[in-house]
DNA sequence: ACGATTTTCAGCATC
DNA sequence: TGAAAATCGT
């Protein structure tokens, strides 16, 4: 079943192992095999073992396969999460060394980006804070935290002005979210580090809590991730990092490669164990993916082969424009639908862009193909959800002012900015949060008497939506929170069409639902909105039989029978941007992804002309597309019969569509 | 407090 | 170009 390189990397357990793994190489069954392999034959206790993702989703496959090799017990007891729930852990346990009271809430993007915007420095000559300016501040922070830095440690280190100024921000930030009670994401990664890195009695007694340790896609972690498993490792060096340097696309939000060498720095005993064997791809595309890889420097030289068929050219479609490489990507996936009757699932469409997406839309409607749209709108983004999330995390954490913020005015109470603000300064001079100002008759009393009464009537909604969450169930607390805010009311009565309304309610149906799924754990109705912060959208409803569109970088981990990659073009793939910043290795690797990727047949586009912002842009073919082996490359130039031939290929598939369904009607 | 108008921006997007 | 946010005006 394993290979020889992929049963030697589940038996080495003495040392600290890298094994870099190639696209296809089968490394989740490594990691799960491995974690079967640690109980049964190192008769390691399960609940000593983690296992360690980016996504959600990778964390739930993961569960879900090594659910198939080990008992229901001892899968029970393994954690397999992502890294910010690890923390969240973590943070939960030892929330104490962290300054933080239990029920502490864990703020999603948009409320950190919103307490950043209140202490940016605001323009002289007066209205609000350049949105430029804040994304400037926003990023410079988060560098600082995902560099493991406290708020003094930033303050120290900074160099520029804007660092001086972002670190400032950076050190009032952090006394916010402090009297909130509340971490952000970053929190989740930087707080346990620093109670691990600075609290010998503490880090010993996680050393033995997690014994051996199980890293997926390695090549994504930053400097505070792997500070956090270098702590949690120790000299004992139980951990396995398994992860693939040529499939590093997120260099820009933070991860650092560089992470792989580092492993053989701090543990000089690290084995490393490369997976070649590639089990997915056509020896074509592969040939492909390794002759383009091979213009990339490499501190590890990877060859990836395969014993599957040689496969079909790699198909370059050279377009006029845009709208015309999307009719004719559109006809292809019909063809290979007709005649190699391929399931619309085994089909993917990927770009670099989400704009993209929208020309490609249109010729699958027309075309009548059915598509699903991956990572678009997020379930936990949709305004209703993150209200209702906010509901909870205010009932469990009433210093959560974030969350009061967002609520306190939703359904409209006539609580408007100017009573806030106001509100906002009683509760600063008194030092409480704003929710326990509302309590305040003195505090009440200084504001006018309709605002004051609209206040004191929300903190007495959710005296008694506290009471009621003792006794009631997560998902019935849903329910009751919509009831008694007026929150359903609201939907019902609001103008919107019909399928608004519906949509909205679906939504939140479907939170209780997932509570009560959630609820088997005994876990309180805050502690799954503190999970649910953690959860993204990757993993909502099921696309079905569909051609699946998205961009590169969400394709990563995913595979398809055939796939096209469309606007091959330079400028767009490469991105221009990176163009200019000489970051053509990450663009490369981007390709890469997206190539190995394909298992049977693999399709490239380009157009000559696109539309951008408006004008008409003149492109040339992607330099990728040069560096590949041209005799596996099938150019298909813009000449008309081809286009004439899709096209009729296409009005017979309708025809014959419509033929069954008369017949079968 | 809300709706109309102007301005701005356009790359990926996890938790 | 077109959507979303910021600003303006009532």
């Amino acid at each position: 079943m394993l290979n020889p390189q992929q049963l030697a990397a589940v038996e080495h357990c003495d040392s600290p192992l890298l094994v870099l793994a190639g696209a296809g190489s089968g490394k989740t069954s490594v990691i799960t095999q491995k974690i079967a392999y640690l109980i049964a034959r190192k008769k390691l206790n399960p609940s000593k073992i983690a296992a360690i993702t980016f996504t959600n989703k990778a964390a739930r496959e993961m569960r879900e396969r090594v659910g198939q090799l080990v008992s229901t017990e001892d899968a029970a007891a393994l954690t397999v999460c992502t890294f910010h729930a690890l923390g969240l852990k973590f943070l939960q346990i030892e929330h104490a060394r962290a300054g933080l009271r239990r029920g502490f809430s864990v703020l999603d993007a948009d409320d950190s980006n919103g307490i950043v915007k209140e202490l940016a420095p605001r323009p002289v000559g007066g209205g609000g804070v350049k949105p430029d300016v804040l994304f400037g501040i926003r990023n410079l922070l988060s560098r600082a935290k995902n560099g493991g830095l406290s708020p003094e440690e930033a303050l120290a280190a900074a160099r520029s002005p804007r660092e001086l100024e972002a670190a400032t921000i950076y050190d009032m930030y952090q006394q916010r979210l402090a009297a909130f009670n509340a971490v952000d994401f970053d929190d989740l990664i930087r707080l346990p580090l620093r109670i691990l890195e600075s609290d010998a009695e503490c880090r010993d007694a996680w050393r033995e809590r997690f014994r051996y340790l199980l890293v997926d896609e390695y090549q994504d972690t930053n400097d505070a991730q792997y500070r956090l498993l270098k702590a949690l490792t120790g000299e004992r060096g139980g951990i396995t990092c398994v992860g693939d340097d040529d499939q590093s696309i997120y260099a820009w939000r933070g991860a650092n490669p560089e992470n792989i060498d580092q492993l053989g720095r701090d543990w000089p005993n690290l084995r490393v164990i490369k997976l070649e064997q590639n089990y997915r791809c056509g020896k074509r595309i592969l040939r492909a993916a390794n002759q383009l890889i091979a213009n990339n420097p490499h501190l590890h030289d990877k060859k990836l082969w395969s014993e599957h068929p040689e496969g079909a050219p790699i198909r370059v479609l050279e377009c006029k424009e845009a709208e015309h490489e999307a009719e004719r990507v559109a006809a292809l996936a019909t063809t290979l639908a007709e005649k190699h009757k391929a399931r619309w699932h085994d089909i993917a469409i990927l770009y670099r862009g989400n704009f993209q997406a929208r020309v490609l839309e249109k010729a699958l409607r027309l075309a009548r193909i059915p598509y699903h749209l991956t990572g678009a709108l997020s379930f936990l983004d949709r305004a209703e959800v993150k209200d209702l999330l906010c509901y909870l995390r205010l009932l469990t954490n009433p210093s959560d002012d974030a969350a009061f913020l967002r609520v306190v005015n939703v359904p409209k109470r006539e609580i408007g900015s100017t009573t806030l603000e106001k509100l906002g300064q009683l509760a600063q001079s008194r030092q409480s949060s704003l929710l326990d100002a509302t309590r305040s008759d003195s505090v009440l009393r200084q504001l006018t008497p309709r605002p004051a009464a609209a206040l004191a009537s929300f903190s007495g909604l959710l005296d008694e939506l506290r009471s009621a969450s003792l006794h009631e169930s997560a998902a019935d607390l849903v329910e009751l929170i919509l009831k008694r805010t007026g929150y359903a009311a609201q939907i019902a009565a609001s103008t919107t069409d019909a399928s608004v309304r519906e949509r909205k309610l679906g939504n939140l149906k479907e939170l209780a639902d997932w509570f009560r799924a959630m609820q088997k754990g005994g876990n309180s109705a805050g502690d799954l909105a503190s999970q649910l912060a953690l959860l993204s959208h990757a993993d909502r409803d099921e696309p079905g039989n569909a051609v699946r569109m998205m961009t590169l970088h969400s394709a990563k981990g995913l595979e398809f029978r055939f796939v096209f990659i469309v606007g091959c073009e330079d400028g767009t793939l490469p991105h221009e941007g990176a163009i200019d910043e000489g970051r053509i290795d990450e663009e490369r690797r981007l390709m890469y992804v997206g190539i190995t990727r394909a298992k049977e047949l693999l399709t490239l586009s380009w157009s000559a002309k696109t539309k951008r912002y408006g004008d008409v842009h003149n492109n040339q073919p992607s330099r990728f597309l040069h560096e590949l082996p041209q005799a596996d490359l099938h150019w298909q130039g813009k000449d008309p019969e081809a286009d004439k031939e899709a096209v009729r290929e296409t009005a017979e598939s309708h025809m014959a569509k419509i033929a069954a369904m008369l017949a079968g009607g």
